[in-house]
DNA sequence: GGCATATTCAACCATCCGGTTGACCAATCC
DNA sequence: GGATTGGTCAACCGGATGGTTGAATATGCC
């Protein structure tokens, strides 16, 4: 259990990653075509997926030869209540969500789906 | 900002350091008593306070010879915002919050506070 | 002043991480 | 079958991490 939890927030823990699973919050995507905003060996972003499947925070699915990666944010779960015992803040603060994926999206190491 | 998630994120992917702030949920801590529980150097426990302060997770004030510990946890405000954008679960679980801070604080790496 | 307490610094070590390149395997197309 | 495309594997590199020990720096007590 706390191995999870490991392993999630050291996946979120690098903007890459983040920025994965932004991109994926759209659509689900090939290997190839997460790699395509990026600039970092196709390899690179193999092993980020490889991470972030680990954590569980995606899924990978091969079909053919095309390897489908698929948001999972049911494992943010027990990660976001562990974090939401510490605070009392609004427990959901859309708002604040919209300026920061706001930011999140144009910043360099985030760069736009169709960039 | 991204950067504040970076260490964010990061110092909570150490399960010393996840422990250490359940410690202080408890009431504001010197370094001593915080490290007294583990099994491991002060000089190491020191170092994952650095850690967690650098990520703002903690303040530390000297006042005398000991150093305070408290916790800050509206440094957790911007993380939770963020993971809370790829779940649609209930903002918050009291219920599952209880019971995972039981398993945590019966964990082999989060010792209690009397052990 | 002199000793004890609280905490950090500095050096060191083993391991992990993020990234690259080049070879490799698997599926598809013609 | 042969070339192309999708993706991973393996080896390597530099730098960060998590931990240790031993010395150093305060501060407080008598």
């Amino acid at each position: 259990m706390t191995d999870r939890l490991d392993h999630v927030f050291a996946a979120l823990a690098d903007p890459t990653r983040r920025a994965i699973l932004i991109l994926l919050l759209e659509d689900d995507m090939a290997v190839t075509d997460v790699a395509e905003p990026f600039e970092m060996s196709l390899a690179g972003i193999s092993k980020h997926l490889a991470i972030l499947a680990g954590a569980g925070l995606i899924s990978q699915e091969k079909r053919g030869r095309v390897k489908w990666c698929k948001l999972e944010p049911e494992a943010l779960r027990a990660a976001s209540v562990w974090m939401q015992g510490f605070g009392q803040f609004d427990p959901m603060d859309y708002d604040a969500f919209e300026r920061f994926l706001a930011v999140e999206l144009s910043a360099p190491d985030a760069p736009p789906p169709e960039a």
